[in-house]
DNA sequence: GACTATGATTCGAA
DNA sequence: TTCGAATCATAGTC
């Protein structure tokens, strides 16, 4: 005999005793000598303990013959008197239990980063913030940004097939326990309850599951965010072509190297870079070339020379009204939309002449001044009328150390501008 | 691996 | 806010 059947027949013998079934007893099988009433009881426990081992046809056909049974009402009737004895500690364990806090936290965090919640744009109000986070401006036309969204929104599509599937195989689940119980209820007494208790059990089961998957998807979007803002941290050469633009205006601009936001913003979109990394560079180069002006020396002529040449074959071609010739980068590095700025030795005369024409012309032929001027300096020749108003000083910074502010005759500067007004060297 | 170049960041001053 | 200056951190070169 196994241990189940010797359990099985400890139970029979003791409910034997059992007044319920005492009564039944007494009521149906009056006559009958108690080894036949162990013998009933043992058999009907031994269907119900190894009616999982059968096949189900088997057991359906045992489970009709049980739901049958002459004993059936008896055992039902006991094993609600030992639910009543046992009730007791059920409902000790049906207190609401608090939300979890980590629970919580993930929700939170997922409705931030734009996963969980309504769409916010495929989280790209998350990667803005992120970019903001790095320091970076004009950063959602990015192609990190681009990624990032990308990305985040792939996390998002997994995160919500998952959240469904979950849910989903919850609600099947829940619904055949249910459907498990009513069938049960049957033969053993279930209260409603009970089934409601059993439903929120297997919704706690499943809601930990739901967890790994929340704690899952935080962890992507954390490792997500953390190479996101490393790529941005990461530090990429420029491309050869925006150095060259930025270095083709910084030489022309050399006595005052500071890009107005209008041309901070022409640069950037010609350089495909931010705002903020062209102020990055402009910042990095003054710095570094004032501290070494002896090193830049090669390259400031190099440039200062092209845009010469640049600035003389234009004025080669006549001052044409409709030209989109620029002082600094009428070459292949595009134009900064500076009008008037065509005939260079016009404006040296001009300035020679002081006859200034305007703030914005007085600017653009500061551009031309400047770069000839270094290029003169630079060969050694040419320092007649120029020199005479005020010698060019390559480096474009004054006995202060700093940038000067009006590195050019005071006829070139309006009179109705100040020092300041430099500036609009990059004024488009 | 040392060194240099260079983009980014930080901090104080104006 | 912008700039200069110092510094950090990484890419590229030898």
């Amino acid at each position: 005999m196994d241990d189940q059947t010797r359990l099985m027949h400890s139970h029979g013998v003791g409910m034997a005793g059992h007044p319920g079934l005492a009564q039944h007893m007494q009521d149906g099988t009056a006559g009958t000598d108690g080894e036949g009433r162990k013998q009933d009881i043992g058999d009907i426990l031994q269907q119900i303990m190894t009616i999982t081992d059968q096949s189900l046809d088997e057991a359906q056909a045992r489970k009709h013959a049980l739901n049958c049974h002459r004993m059936k009402p008896a055992l039902f009737n006991v094993l609600c008197e030992i639910k009543e004895k046992t009730v007791l500690s059920i409902r000790g364990g049906q207190e609401e239990e608090p939300p979890d806090p980590q629970l919580m936290r993930l929700d939170n965090m997922l409705l931030a980063e734009g996963v969980a919640g309504p769409e916010k744009g495929g989280g790209s109000a998350a990667a803005a913030a992120a970019a903001a986070a790095a320091g970076g401006v004009g950063a959602d036309n990015s192609t990190e940004h681009s990624d990032y969204r990308a990305k985040l929104s792939q996390i998002r599509q997994i995160y919500h097939t998952e959240l469904e599937k979950y849910e989903q195989a919850c609600n099947e689940f829940t619904t055949h326990v249910m459907n498990l119980l009513r069938e049960q209820s049957r033969t053993r007494p279930i209260s409603p309850k009970e089934i409601e208790r059993m439903v929120s059990i297997i919704h706690r089961k499943f809601n930990s599951i739901q967890m790994q998957l929340k704690q899952s998807t935080c962890e992507a979007v954390m490792i997500l965010r953390s190479r996101f803002l490393d790529a941005r941290r990461k530090r990429r050469n420029f491309n050869k072509q925006a150095t060259e633009i930025l270095n083709e205006y910084f030489y022309s601009h050399l006595s005052n190297p500071y890009p107005s936001e209008e041309a901070k913003e022409e640069l950037a979109k010609k350089c495909s870079i931010t705002m903020s990394q062209v102020s990055n560079w402009f910042g990095n180069k003054r710095i570094r070339y004032k501290k070494n002006i002896g090193k830049f020396q090669e390259e400031a002529n190099m440039y200062a020379a092209r845009t010469a040449v640049s600035a003389t074959s234009v004025s080669a071609q006549g001052s044409q009204a409709n030209s989109p010739s620029t002082p600094n980068s009428a070459g292949s590095a595009g134009s900064f939309n500076m009008s008037n700025s065509g005939d260079l030795f016009m404006s040296v005369q001009s300035l020679n002449g002081d006859s200034y024409q305007g703030g914005q012309v007085g600017a653009n032929i500061q551009s031309q001044v400047d770069t000839l001027r270094h290029v003169i300096s630079q060969t050694g020749g040419y320092s007649d009328s120029l020199a005479a108003s005020q010698m060019y000083s390559p480096q474009g910074i004054n006995t202060n150390g700093g940038w000067q502010d009006a590195p050019t005759p005071s006829s070139v500067t309006s009179p109705t501008e100040g020092p300041g007004s430099v500036h609009s060297d990059t004024s488009n």
